[in-house]
Formats: structure tokens, C-alpha cells, sequence
DNA sequence: CTGAGTTGCTGAAAGGTTTCAAGAAGATTG
DNA sequence: CAATCTTCTTGAAACCTTTCAGCAACTCAG
């Protein structure tokens, strides 16, 4: 993907380790000796293999007195159990992966420590995994996460018809969709209404007079930026203004950077054509647009009122602090956490889709005289 | 840990799925199904399991239309390699993972990202863990890391002295430490000279005739925090100025609240006992004691010049741009999983210590006048 | 002292894959 | 046509745990 967006300092000094150690020569320990397992720690604590089975998983069963030496053996043969093994055996994985559309955008990883925070009181871990809007990556992801037989997955997709997502329940792995809606009757999913939210921006923006009005947001396959933009639309309908007053800058992905890129293409259109306001389909679009407009000599909001969408925490902070749509992250993360173990675990579950309201936050980047 | 500063809108809409399927009524069809392995896959194709796990890992051994065959029957079964079983067996895993200090620092997730694209360059995946700053996470997750046998562990640690962290390697599960030197000759390291870094931020202020500056960060435990200061130190001796000139304002972590508390004690003082400028130990400290301090009615640069650290995308968008020490963040991961790699394959790998060098970028919140 | 009930431990089977020595069939050579 | 190579395929062993029926030893009531 895109290269950072300044060049890196790379200047480097690079020292191989002193290695004080190093007795006999070139010979290196390396071999990966043979890591003790269950058998070994059976050995020389003089019981059976069962035996510390049970002192792993069902210590209440074994005496004290056992115990107590297989946990002797256990820390000195320096045991580690094989979960894959384990898994294997058991049949279960103790393991949640939350699989992010972009770990970069403080939004995702808000929700991730939703879902950290209901799968750690569960006594489960939890993997992320970095799709980063690619759907290739996307798919190899689920494919290794379903192979790994994970005890299910949060999915944030890039595409949520994907025959892969909608085959993986059928197979014995849940999957929860994070921040959409989808009624498939395969998965629960958790979302913030996207129309509504949509609206309240640009409802917000034609009460304070705008006419014209940019949408910034793209590539039109993710399905925020094609509900954000509905709403967008039905609140024009619904002031009787036509659609065109609608003027969107499809960009290449949810960034900063592709932010900056619209704000110059913005920019340069001439003040008679130029919108008067831009509702970005996320904030990381409006930081970047932001960013640009005022760089290259907009005023915000004068010349260019901005309303973002997420409302992450960075949003306040801007060069004009940013009107923003916002969102219930960590609740949506811990309620998909919560509605994927139950799936998981209660025989009687139902497919849910649950969906919150989103709530418009205006600062100074749509109303500066606040 | 923190809940999201703002209160989170929760009106929510649930919505049980009707499931049109659902025929016989309240059974459910749970079970997880026997999925199917090799063997049934080698039954369907008429041939046995050795070929099966040959097309799967050995594919051009196996003729062309045995191989369709097999493929075919995969498709139609649904099969899906149980990668328990496969690294099980095999001895390996096809994963590395970074532990990371704090998944919502954007400085972070591009070191992430630096990860991957090395990673996928060798037919790898990557998991994500987030210990956000608290040792007793990160040490579950070790523990995890290493009973999954993962192929390596990329981490930056909340403590690299830890003696968990020093005895995997030499139980077989290799560990680069990232954005932290360390040579105990157990681990390959790569960083960026935090002590320079530090040096450089008050350099630059002590040029601007600033005299008292506060230094804020925290925890002490973390060792970015512990060299930056060190280097503001050091830059305060070189230029020949009493140790007190610099306040130390102990967070209890890295983020942008603990940097909007920071804000509010520095603003809380009498202007003539305030310092005149203030580095902080990253840029989320910076960008919560600018927003604060603006708010506050403090103008910055000219009240209080800041300066942060790691210049992430959202330092040159904030209110006032952001003086900050950039560090090559993508360069970091790439290089640190470039490592890995080469320690879990090349038997004659040697440890190395790879130091890259900060830059300091100017911008508005020290020099106004730019 | 007998019989039933507890408690704690054992040993073997099972889980799904990969590996590898060895065999079968077909192609090539002299 | 025999001998030698190649090319494919096979079947069983091995990887490390967990599970579970069963056994031994002990306790306790009658």
C-alpha cells in the first residue's frame, strides 16, 4: 500500500551482537531442542500422562501433593503446552479474531477494544487482523482464520455479499458483522444507522444555508460510504432540493492522504462552482481534506464548511475543530463480542441485528461563530 | 481501561432474524457438523490420503488429473485444512504476530503496517495483539503467542526486561524487540535513537530562547519515555542549564486524556511559575495538552510552544500544526519482521541491534512566524 | 468383616494432518 | 525383451494432547 506519506529518515547503524557467549566457534545451539511435553513432564514427576492432563485442565481432581510435583516438573523442564495439539484434541479454540477494514483509523480500533474488553471477561484472546480495505487480504484472512478454526470472527468487510462470508457459519465458524447491517439470516450483525447519520449531516448543513454540497467518500463498494451518502441524498429529498446539489468526490479509499487529494481537487474548482460545504464520509477524509483547504488558503467554515463522520478523538483536536457524525465504538465492539459468544456457546441462539443511533457533534468546521 | 471520553449515544434497535428457513421449529441445527478432513476428501476421490495431502502441499507431484480430482471433491465437500492438525505435524506455523504497545497510536498501527508488507512479501500472515500498556496483558498474550508456536513475535515491550520475554527465544519461539535497543544477545532489536530524539525536541527549543520546559510523559517504566527524557537532559547540560529547567509532568500513560490532564495542570499555573514550552513524549500527549491548553485560553506557540514525538498523519492536521521528532515508522516494522524472518530461517543467523535516527520537523506550534 | 461409596490415578484411544519408505505402473534404453 | 529410470500413488507411523472407562486403595456404615 501507499508508502508513508512524508519520506522516512533511514539512516541506519546496524550492530551484530557482541555474543559474549560464543565459546566453541562458529557452532550455533540452534536445533530447536526438542521442547519437553506432556510425556516428558509425566516422567519426572512419576506419574501418567493423564495425570497432568488433569493438573492442566482439571487441577481440582489431582492431590495436592501430585500436583504440587508436576508443577515442580512443569517449571523446570520449562513446559509449554502445545495449544495446537490441545486444539486438536479438544476440539475448541479459545481464541476471537476481529478482522478490521483499517487498523489506522482510530474508529476500528476504538471498537477493537470493545470487543477486547467483552472477550477478556469471557476468558477469551483476541487476534486482529488488518484487512486494510484490500479484499484479497480480506479473503486470505478468513481463509486462515477458518482454518485455524477460530471460535469465531468480527468482520468489518469490504464486501458483505462475499460468498466466503456467508459460507464460513455453515461450516461451524460464527461470524459477526461489525458496523453494517446485514439481514442474511447467517450472521448477527451490530451497526450504527448509516442513513440516519448521513442526513443529520447534511440536514445540519442546509439548515445553516449551504445549497451546494460536496460528498466526499469512495470507493462506492463499502457499505458506509454508499448508506452515508444515501442519507445524504434523502435529506436533500426531503428539503425539496434536487440530487445534483449533491456533488460527489469519489476517492480511492478512507484516508488522510486521499482526503488531502479531494481537498486539492476541491480547491481548485472555481469559487463560483465550488460547493460552499463537504460532507466526508469518514474523518480521517475530513482531517485530510481539512488539512489541504486551509493549506491552500480556504477558510473553514467560511469558505468551506466540513463535517466528518466517527467523531474519533482526533476530530476535536483539528485545525478546525471538526463537526463530526458520532458513533458508540466500543459498545459496538463489545456487543458483537457479546453476540458472537453467544452464538457460540448457547445452543438456542438467534440471529440478531442490532443498531444503534448515531448523533451529530458540531464544532467550529461547519458553525465558526461558535 | 478508559472508557470513550465522550459519553456514547446508545439507543438501540434489536431485531431478532426471522429465519424463513426455520421448518420444523424450535430445533436447531447446531451441531457443527462433522466438517470434512483429508480422509473423507481422499474417500470422494477415490484415492488415498497421501495424495490429498500432496495436492495440498506438494501439488505439482501429483499428476494433473488425479489432482482435479481431489480438487474437486474438495470443492464439493466444502474441505478445510485443520491447521491444528497441520502444524501439529508439520512442526511449523505460518504466523507471526506483533505485540503492540498500544493499538490506537497511530504510530503503532504504520510500524503494523511495515510488519505486514514484509510478512505477505514471504507468504506469512500477521496477528495483532494489543496489550495496550499493561503488563499483565502482555504477558497473557506471550503466553498465548507461545503456546500457539507461532513462527515468531515481533513486540514493543512495556518492559523489556521481563524474563518471560528473555526466555522464549531460547525455547524455540524467536522475538524481535521493536522501537526498543536492547542487546542481552537473545533478541535482535530495532529502534530509532530516542536519546537524540529527546536531544534534538529541546535543542530546537532551547534555540528559541525558551528557558523552562516542561517535560511530559509517563509511565516511567516505559523505556521511550525514560530515553526522551534522558536526551532532554542532555541537551539542557550540552547548552550548559541547571537539570531543574526541566519540569517533569508524569502521565499515567500515552494518550491523548492523560495529555488533556497534562494541558490542565500546566494551564492551572501561574503564568510567571509556567514553562514556557513543553515536550511531550508522544504525539497523542501533545495533541490532548494542545487542545487543552487552546481551549484554556492559552495561545500556543506563543504562551507555550509544543513539541511531540513520532509525527503521526495527525500531527501536521492539528489545531496548530505540530512540531514533532519523525520517526520511520513503516521502515521499523519492515526491517523488525525482515529480522524475524531471517532468525527462523537462516541457521546462521546473528542477533543485530539496528538504531535508525529521528528528525525533528518544524512546524507551527514551536515557530509561529513560519 | 463386608459391601458400598470416594478419591486419585492410569493407559489406551482418538483427533486430522504430514512425512516417508516402498511399491506399482509406465517409459526409455541398449 | 530385459533392465533401468521415472512418475505417481500408497499406507502406516508420528505429532502432542485430551478424554474416559476402569482400577486400586482407602473410608465408613452396618
Amino acid at each position: 500500500m501507499a508508502a508513508d506519506s512524508a519520506p522516512e529518515s533511514a539512516s541506519a547503524t546496524s550492530s551484530r551482537s557482541s555474543r559474549k557467549t560464543g565459546a566453541t566457534g562458529g557452532r550455533r545451539r540452534k536445533a530447536k531442542q526438542h521442547a519437553a511435553g506432556v510425556k516428558a513432564v509425566a516422567a519426572a514427576a512419576g506419574v501418567s500422562l493423564g495425570t497432568v492432563s488433569n493438573v492442566l485442565n482439571r487441577p481440582e481432581v489431582v492431590s495436592p501433593v501430585t500436583r504440587a510435583k508436576v508443577e515442580a516438573a512443569m517449571a523446570s523442564l520449562g513446559f509449554v503446552r502445545n495449544e495446537s495439539a490441545r486444539q486438536l484434541r479438544a476440539g475448541s479454540s479459545r481464541i476471537l479474531a476481529y478482522l478490521m477494514l483499517d487498523a489506522g483509523n482510530p474508529f476500528f480500533t476504538d471498537v477493537a477494544k470493545g470487543v477486547e474488553e467483552a472477550a477478556r471477561a469471557a476468558g477469551l484472546s483476541v487476534f486482529l487482523c488488518n484487512s486494510n480495505e484490500d479484499a484479497d487480504r480480506e479473503a486470505d484472512y478468513l481463509d486462515l482464520l477458518e482454518q485455524q478454526r477460530v471460535q469465531g470472527i468480527l468482520i468489518t468487510p469490504i464486501d458483505q455479499n462475499s460468498s466466503r462470508l456467508r459460507k464460513l457459519p455453515a461450516r461451524g465458524t460464527p461470524v459477526v458483522v461489525v458496523d453494517r447491517a446485514i439481514d442474511d439470516g447467517e450472521h448477527c450483525s451490530v451497526a450504527v444507522n448509516d442513513i440516519l447519520g448521513g442526513e443529520l449531516a447534511i440536514a445540519h448543513l442546509l439548515e445553516l444555508g449551504h445549497d451546494r454540497i460536496a460528498y466526499v467518500g469512495g470507493p462506492n463498494t463499502i457499505g458506509q460510504v454508499i448508506d452515508r451518502r444515501d442519507g445524504a441524498r434523502r435529506a436533500l429529498r426531503k428539503a425539496g432540493k434536487p440530487p445534483e446539489n449533491l456533488i460527489e468526490l469519489t476517492t480511492g479509499a478512507l484516508t488522510v492522504a486521499e482526503g488531502r487529494g479531494a481537498g486539492q481537487r476541491l480547491a481548485g474548482l472555481p469559487a463560483t462552482r465550488r460547493p460552499t460545504a463537504a460532507f466526508c464520509a469518514n474523518d480521517l477524509l475530513a482531517l485530510g481534506l481539512l488539512q489541504q483547504c486551509v493549506s491552500l488558503g480556504l477558510r473553514v467554515p467560511e469558505d468551506l464548511a466540513i463535517v466528518g463522520y466517527d467523531d474519533i478523538e482526533f476530530a476535536a483536536a483539528a485545525a478546525v475543530p471538526l463537526t463530526s457524525v458520532r458513533q458508540p465504538r466500543q459498545l459496538l465492539g463489545r456487543t458483537a463480542a457479546e453476540l458472537l459468544l453467544d452464538e457460540s456457546s448457547n445452543p438456542d441462539h438467534e440471529h440478531q441485528r442490532v443498531t444503534f443511533t448515531p448523533e451529530l457533534v458540531v464544532r467550529t468546521s461547519t458553525r465558526g461563530t461558535l
